[in-house]
DNA sequence: GTAAAGTAGTTTATAAAATAAACTTGTTAT
DNA sequence: ATAACAAGTTTATTTTATAAACTACTTTAC
């Protein structure tokens, strides 16, 4: 009846993290706390939490003096996110757009 | 940039709960449990917090001699719905259907 | 009729998760 | 040098989801 939501997927700094990912492709550390409105730990967690899992790619280089945390969706991060699309239609019926 | 996820409404179980709510506008206690395939513990526990928030009305009859609660969504929930639906989509962009 | 097994549901305890507060390391401005 | 600031991380706290254990009642078997 319902299919199962991925429990990484299924929550909201992560899916606005992955969002946002998905259609800049590269996003630094600053941005995407700007972005979310997420206090910089909680993102720093979920970002290690999404790049344990394989769905983005993290890496430390700089900007200028200043380290620069740059983060990338992977491909399997792409494929993730489009399940989670698709399982959430089980629960709701998706019109227009 | 996202709008906020009511945090009742994006769970796993209650989703499914008023998914099938919305789609029954009344069903029972066993019948949801077998619908979402939850636990009673967890069920009970889900809808009352739905109950609460006015989202759901639950009555307690009975079928023959057995207890039977029976669940509906009130207009508040619909609404509560509708509204999750409508921030998600500033998550995710759907198409088709 | 009474013991055993089953049904419907609740309460409570546990495990997992989200989140913020406190901290570290380095940098720029005074 | 020292103070204030920026970029993150680690740790601690609170919340939440979930299942296990329980209650109350009913039906079935002896």
């Amino acid at each position: 009846m319902f299919k199962e939501l991925n429990p990484l997927l299924h929550s909201e700094l992560r899916l606005g993290i992955m969002s946002l990912l998905l259609s800049v492709e590269t996003a630094d550390f600053v941005y995407i706390r700007e972005q979310t409105g997420a206090t910089a730990g909680n993102l720093s967690v979920q970002l290690d939490k999404l790049s344990k899992a394989g769905y983005i790619e993290i890496e430390k280089t700089y900007k200028g003096k200043a380290p620069c945390t740059l983060c990338k969706i992977t491909p399997e991060g792409v494929n993730a996110f489009g399940q989670y699309v698709d399982a959430l239609k089980s629960y709701i019926h998706f019109k227009d757009e």
